[in-house]
DNA sequence: AAAAATATGTAGACCGATCTATTAAGGATG
DNA sequence: CATCCTTAATAGATCGGTCTACATATTTTT
């Protein structure tokens, strides 16, 4: 892949993981990707001869790796479980506000959308979230309720997301931040 | 309205819910409405002259009331607040695995794939999760921390929700239901 | 009580817009 | 030359929405 195909093909997925994470699978329509873009329709079927469900597994992949490698570094540099979990709600509240409560978490719409009908992005979604399931529990190792826990502060964070970008308001996250100490004991 | 115009209107709303909650607004199609209600397309703007939005709008806020309505059932037949939360994630989760994975919260999809683009529904979905959260808050009328513990609770299910339809598993609920009661003191 | 008038729904053809996908050709680059 | 990539026209399906004609109740009028 030469130099300009790949920036193309990166154009293609900042495009498409905007627009998912705005509104969803549904929400990034192909005319769109394409002009924000700046390729042709043609392009894209060269780089995703997939298809949208191709381009979208991408784009959601890779999301989710940068997700969790933003996880990684704020794991890094924080003392406790909760010192951790409290940066992290506060980076995801500071993205959530800072975009106009568009950028939540970009696997979740995807996730429900096409929970009962796309079998490869459905899997796609599951394999992200065990990614970061797997970035929580190595950051309890020692616990011995670390399966349980990490869970728990995946579905609590990805709760207070849901509920703060509906009500378009931090609230829901702040409170989260206020009470998740007494689940790490 | 007459007899069986209400019966058609229940039929589109049943028919709406259906679709929204296995894949959302766009997976509601007023073709496929059309189709699962067996009522022609004119009926459907006749009863919903504001069209899509105010067929999707109608319906969120009636499977919201119906969730709500089990809440308060399931409230009153619970000895304690630990206990009401286990048989409410109980409950969903077999709601949840019994439609082979396709009724999750009937509010989420919608609320994540609108709150960018359409303010009206937008906030349909945040009065829907305003009034649960109302409805736990009583639950927990007493304690000093019943503010924050209802908004918890509830970013607790339906993270949990959301793991358990992503993964197809129902063991984010079971998780989270083994470790609720920490929360709860 | 019969007939006329009005509301209440039903029915489906139709419209323009938008969607994903395909295609065939040409330009750039090694 | 050959491979990589771009370009744009186009196809075919589906989308939400509008329209007019029709049927069925419900009232009003006589």
């Amino acid at each position: 892949m030469g130099l300009k195909g790949a920036e193309t093909r990166v154009r293609m997925l900042d495009a498409t993981q905007t627009l998912i994470e705005a509104g969803g699978y549904h929400a990034a329509g192909l005319n769109q990707v394409i002009a924000a873009s700046g390729a042709p329709r043609g392009s894209l079927y060269f780089h995703f001869p997939g298809g949208k469900d191709q381009l979208v597994g991408a784009s959601v992949r890779r999301a989710g790796g940068m997700i969790g490698e933003a996880l990684e570094g704020l794991a890094d540099s924080s003392a406790s479980v909760a010192e951790f979990a409290d940066a992290v709600l506060r980076h995801l509240g500071d993205r959530l506000e800072e975009s106009g409560w568009r950028k939540g978490c970009p696997v979740a719409t995807v996730a429900l959308e096409i929970a009962a009908t796309s079998d490869p992005l459905q899997e796609v979604c599951s394999e992200v979230y065990a990614s970061w399931e797997d970035a929580l529990r190595a950051r309890l190792a020692g616990r011995p309720d670390a399966d349980d826990l990490a869970v728990v502060i995946l579905a609590l964070v990805e709760g207070a997301l849901l509920l703060a970008r509906t009500h378009r308001s931090r609230e829901p996250l702040d409170r989260v931040a206020r009470r998740i100490g007494v689940l790490l004991g």
